[in-house]
DNA sequence: AGGCAGGCTTTTA
DNA sequence: TAAAAGCCTGCC
């Protein structure tokens, strides 16, 4: 591939660490890169150094849908400029070892559906069920690595795989809460472009009335789908970090409206050490 | 009323 | 065999 765009930006970026940070599952390392799928597109990225990336795109590509996809209109390094290693060692250290990585714009819905199959698994069981699920009832796409990809299954293209289908990704228990979701928007029930134009609270009080969805997975669906950088989600590894590193209480007020972007570092990091 | 134990599918280590 | 980016149900 001799065509492609060299990005370089204004935070250090690190694909490896965004690859490995457990929110997405659909990457695919491949020729000394990724290969990233996203809605009906997809792009091979590699890292040329720690501020640059190539992308096998144009550059009017990147600019209309690579560049929000890697959030790089936002600087982390000006966020996270506040936390210092007097006032908050832990999180300090955090973000000094996680630097690199971004809070990626995903598809709302591959978030919702993906946030579900996360419950109670670890990450290579939810690659695989995400993949599957792709492969079975995703539409056929050529790939930018020459071959072919599969694009995440619309909620009409889940709402009617067969249940044999369905059942073979290996969602367990969880099939019933993915199917539940897919046929609350392919009816129109849940309007998914409305819940953009809500409030946090009407957001997460939405979501959560879905079967199979509750505080956790809500907070992820909207972290990761809606870029809602407070959405908190607090699994066994945050609540683990809560009661080993912050005995005395986290400062959430104080972290707001940045919450989840600060978790993001936290959870890889103390993840990483202890597993 | 609200907090808690147990169960749930399947994979991974 | 236990634990895994949890949630639901039933019990007290």
């Amino acid at each position: 591939m001799n065509h492609g765009f060299t990005v370089i930006a204004d935070d250090v970026i690190d694909l490896r660490k965004i690859a490995e940070s457990g929110q997405c599952f659909r990457w695919t390392e491949m020729m000394g890169g990724f290969h990233i799928p996203h809605r009906e597109k997809d792009v091979l990225v590699k890292q040329i150094d720690p501020y640059r990336i190539w992308l096998s795109c144009t550059e009017e590509e990147y600019a209309g849908i690579w560049k929000s996809y890697f959030d790089l209109d936002e600087s982390y390094d000006a966020i996270c400029a506040g936390i210092t290693r007097e006032k908050d060692p832990f999180l300090y250290e955090a973000i000094r070892d996680q630097h690199g990585i971004r809070i990626l714009k995903q598809d709302f819905w591959e978030m919702l559906i993906t946030s579900i199959i996360t419950q109670n698994r670890n990450i290579p069981a939810i690659k695989k069920s995400v993949m599957l699920l792709s492969e079975k009832a995703g539409s056929k796409r050529e790939s930018v690595c020459g071959g072919f990809f599969y694009s995440f299954p619309t909620p009409s293209q889940l709402a009617h795989m067969s249940d044999e289908d369905l059942s073979d990704c290996k969602l367990g228990y969880r099939t019933k809460y993915v199917r539940a979701a897919a046929c609350a928007v392919d009816s129109g029930n849940i309007d998914m472009e409305a819940i953009r134009g809500m409030s946090d609270d009407e957001c997460e009080r939405l979501l959560i009335s879905l079967p199979g969805v509750g505080v956790k997975v809500t907070s992820c669906a909207m972290l990761f789908g809606l870029h809602r950088l407070n959405a908190f989600p607090i699994d066994v590894w945050v609540k683990r970090i809560l009661q080993d590193e912050y005995p005395n209480g986290y400062p959430r007020n104080e972290y707001s409206p940045y919450n989840g972007l600060f978790q993001q570092y936290m959870f890889e990091y103390y993840r990483k050490q202890h597993s």
